[in-house]
DNA sequence: CGGTACGTTGGGAGCGCTTCCACTGCTGCC
DNA sequence: GGCAGCAGTGGAAGCGCTCCCAACGTACCG
């Protein structure tokens, strides 16, 4: 067996740094590099990448950050969506993926990942506004790539929706359909997705000129904080709900039944995220559709962008989310 | 900042050899380490893990395997918390952990593991009976540790509860309840977890004397299963149904409901994961409760010891199940 | 025809660490 | 007191690769 670049370079009769070359794309003449080629291909040869990554800094594994509690991991398929999407765009691009859950401290978690000295880059995703290991990655220089950004970082490459716009249209879908006592059961407060389907809820209220006083409740992304803040909304009153997402809508949806009560008939609901399960719950949910597996490949593709040019300007994408409107909120008016 | 053995070297007043055995437990006097030691703590010092790799041959990272279903890792618990299991352990052992996802068929993956030339070891979970990646895997050298056995693995290290003991002993529960008409919701077929828990209902049907020919009904872990094969149980005329999973329990309990059946009275009803939801159904479901993080943990305690001593005996580990009694199987009749 | 330019190649110096081997100075024994 | 034995240490040789630099050959120009 074939175990390293100098016997390479003798079975097909040139030198070490040639066949570094064929392997690295360098440029080599296209008769060589037929030659060598043949020769890797029928030894099935590969680079020892400890020895590529001492003498190039370079290694082919990124870190990727999930530094969430666990039951949002367990609960949510929003994270292995994402983790599904990195991972495929990863194994494509022939790199490695590190995974962090949130076993320690930000602080610690932090502390290790610059330890490792081994990643070419990492992408962090579930991070708060205020998030110590999001600033200590940044102040560090290895390139790193957010998913779901904060607008302070503005030197940050980040990948993300826009939560605010979705968010507006969402709660102006609500309005459209006559609704006005719409109310708003948040996702997790501090976190950037939880922060900005606020602000969007708000904005579109605020310009329709309608009081949010006694209609936002505070949740966590979960289907129990659906439960409890749908029991407090309807005790206000409320003709809608718009949930900051699918799992919060499920325990929203099961104490509007519980009371009696019909959707959208009596209440109309909304949910964020466009889960598999959306669509067969009963009625189906309108809500947001956004692309968790696109958006775990664009940052894998941001990110190499970064780490061939550590200089460049970062990368900001926001991709494109879509209402989509199901029977919870027009049941009775079925669109065309 | 020191980047380098070399400069710490030269703070400490020794030469680069002896800081190494400093920093590798190697034989060192104590006056001389803990000067050393001091020097290191001082600077943060963290040694080039692809250098130690490259002159060691160990890389301190571990790949883990996950050749699932999308699916499966969607929408069972299961494998977060194996995956939260393994991590913690992984941290603590100063380790690194490389997911494979299933993007790629199984021969594609297991070619990219050993090209990668970078793991000290692997572990493997989900697999099937028959499953060319735990082939390859066991035939090269690489220290392969799996989660779930497959008995004509007379060489293979491994972490498994005995799921033929446990759905042996949920089946004779259900029997000495007075059941006799026992149906059984399979767990994906040619799965370890779901064809040993077929063995062991069998076991315990056998024994009992009770014919199982109309009794089961092929699922596949997931709740959508349960339902499908629920409908044909109860047309069936069961009197109990014993699920592979407790994912499928909920599909079954829904239909039962919908049948207008109640729990337990018509028809008992068991699970067997006991995941974080089984308690709070209606009623609580009776199941089987498996320490997921815990085999998680050992599997990399495991893979440590098989990394340390390549030709030690393979570790063979089966952790202890308990049987989860609640109401869906005796609500009539609570235990004292 | 000499000279320059360029594409291609080989030589060789590291990258930062581990580990073998040899050396030192000490202890303990006869 | 001399010598074996040993713990502690330093020197140096790699681990397998990348990449800079120099050398080479050929093509093209004046």
């Amino acid at each position: 067996m074939v175990r390293t670049i100098d016997e390479l370079a003798e079975l097909s009769g040139v030198s070490r740094a040639t066949v570094s070359r064929v392997l690295n794309n360098g440029s080599v003449s296209d008769a060589t590099r037929r030659r060598v080629q043949a020769v890797v291909d029928r030894t099935n040869f590969r680079p020892n990448p400890a020895a590529r990554s001492l003498a190039s800094g370079r290694s082919g594994v990124v870190g990727v950050v999930m530094h969430i509690d666990s039951h949002l991991l367990f609960g949510d398929p929003y994270f292995s969506q994402l983790l599904q999407g990195m991972s495929a765009a990863l194994a494509d691009g022939a790199t490695g993926m590190m995974l962090w859950l949130g076993n320690r401290s930000k602080e610690e978690t932090l502390d290790r990942i610059l330890a490792i000295r081994l990643l070419d880059g990492v992408i962090v995703t579930a991070h708060n506004l205020d998030d110590p290991l999001v600033d200590g990655l940044l102040a560090s220089r290895l390139p790193t790539v957010l998913i779901g950004h904060r607008s302070a970082d503005r030197t940050a490459s980040y990948v993300d929706v826009d939560h605010v716009h979705a968010a507006d249209a969402m709660t102006t879908h609500l309005l459209e359909t006559g609704r006005r006592r719409v109310g708003h059961i948040t996702g997790m407060r501090g976190t950037v997705a939880g922060e900005d389907r606020l602000s969007g809820y708000r904005r579109a209220m605020h310009r329709a000129r309608l009081a949010i006083d006694d209609l936002v409740v505070d949740g966590d992304f979960n289907e129990a904080s659906g439960a409890v803040g749908a029991v407090v909304l309807l005790d206000h009153g409320v003709d809608a709900i718009f949930c900051a997402n699918d799992a919060t809508a499920v325990g929203a949806l099961r104490v509007i039944r519980e009371r009696g009560l019909r959707v959208p008939e009596d209440v109309a609901l909304a949910g964020f995220d466009d889960l598999e399960f959306a669509a067969h719950l009963d009625p189906p949910l309108t809500t947001v559709r956004q692309g968790v597996r696109e958006q775990g490949a664009q940052a894998v593709s941001s990110l190499f962008q970064l780490v061939r040019d550590r200089d460049g300007a970062p990368s900001r994408v926001i991709l494109p989310t879509e209402l989509v409107i199901r029977q919870s909120t027009v049941g009775g008016v079925p669109r065309a």
